[in-house]
DNA sequence: CGCAGATTTGATATTGTTCAATCCTAGTGG
DNA sequence: CCACTAGGATTGAACAATATCAAATCTGCG
């Protein structure tokens, strides 16, 4: 449950930040040096909840997981989908109580991070400091992307615009390649994460087939036309503000 | 347009960060020793635009301002909207490159603080640094709800939610009280901002203003019945993070 | 084989959009 | 003081995108 101080869990984290900044061998040290206790979570398990206030952060290590919130009529919005790397709760760190929740989408391995330790880790190291804050500021980039799809985007642009996304995203830290990735979420996520129905999205998922852009199924979605995907959701990759900008 | 070394430009800024953190005498010190070039901006000026690489941030000293972001077949969705004290591309500090825009939506006045200033100042306080990423995460919390509205509330709940928020947001560094606030956003803007069109937005107004719960003109909002306004939408303030909660 | 969860389909209902006027109001120049 | 103007607000009618509901169908797995 402890991870030995030779394991290489925290790599996942090093890779992550490296694929938006650049780290030093300190940095980098100083990153697997933190205490990390992981543990394998179910599919489906909330990690953090709407109104906790946690004491620790939740790395990701393998797996996908998922931020969201409830609201009143069964309603929930998906706020953001997260994968080996990503520190989904870093905001907690400055934020103290949850404004919505942590949940994994599959079986996912995660390692928790006390706030004390990073909140060391920062004091020690401002650099690392702007490189966290510099996560969570394209996190917060990501939502106006999503924003904007779901104010002015129609629901086939959304798709796309998503599609594009989270393959970008997984690249960068390694884990697509060659416009495959994987993508284990349901036709009732992808609603709600995009502000639609699961019908509407099973449809819109029909198009996208239908046209040659795209193939997905069972978990895996393969862009079959990059180039004409990209240009029907007028995908622009800046917002991620990847360093090593990734193929266009 | 340089500020005197005693006139209190940086105080709106100071009060802002007061509502949502503690500053120590030291901390507001180091604050008003900022150099800042203030400037009076004409209403619907770009301040900074999607793309560019800014070397300063712009806080707000009066008026109002808005980020936003133009796609293609003329769409705008508009992020946020900002008051004195307000830092709107505080972002910019650690993402080089613009990916929206940020512009005066009234005539304005505004300070312009170098990055380099504000990198030493993060250097020597560490705490203001805290205080700076905990105020870009409150941020981030604002789309987080914005994107719940966008997603799944309907046009009514999503209006009254803005109004909600917009009041406590004003009234948090004393700009609002009495359920009053001041609110010069046109029925476009409003539209751009919550995915719906102007139309769609003038009726629901026509709506909240008949139901006895709002009234809204010459640039003045009055929450006439802020519980059930509240209620309406099921507004719940902790997503901004305020430190002195207010009146609920 | 037989779920349980996920996807797909069809029919119908709604919310919100679009387009095109028209109205209103504050500010301007005479 | 008033006509004039421009931006904003309001209205009506037709339309489109997407939601809802309910019923199959499929798929991986024990």
């Amino acid at each position: 449950m402890s991870s030995a101080p030779d394991d290489h869990s925290l790599d996942m984290l090093i890779r992550k930040l490296e694929s938006i900044a650049t780290l030093s061998d300190e940095e980098r040290q100083a990153i697997r040096s933190l205490p990390a206790k992981t543990r394998v979570l179910q599919p489906r398990q909330d990690i953090v909840r709407d109104g906790d206030k946690p004491s620790q952060c939740c790395l990701i290590l393998d797996g996908w997981a998922y931020r969201y919130k409830l609201i009143g009529g069964g309603r929930r919005q998906i706020f953001s989908f997260h994968v080996a790397g990503d520190i989904p709760d870093l905001q907690s760190l400055r934020l103290h109580t949850m404004d919505h929740s942590l949940a994994t989408l599959t079986q996912a391995t995660v390692a928790f991070l006390p706030h004390e330790s990073l909140r060391d880790l920062t004091t020690r190291f401002p650099s690392l400091t702007a490189i966290l804050w510099r996560d969570t500021l394209i996190d917060a980039a990501v939502f106006r992307e999503w924003m904007t799809g779901m104010g002015r985007r129609d629901a086939f642009e959304r798709i796309a615009h998503l599609f594009c996304e989270l393959y970008l995203k997984l690249q960068a830290v390694g884990l697509a390649q060659s416009y495959r990735c994987p993508l284990p979420i349901t036709q009732v996520d992808l609603g709600d994460a995009l502000g639609l129905s699961n019908v509407h999205v099973n449809r819109v998922l029909q198009e996208m087939r239908g046209r040659g852009l795209i193939t997905l199924h069972s978990g895996t979605l393969v862009i079959e036309a990059w180039d004409e995907l990209m240009r029907a959701c007028e995908f622009d990759p800046t917002y991620l503000h990847l360093e090593k900008r990734a193929a266009a």
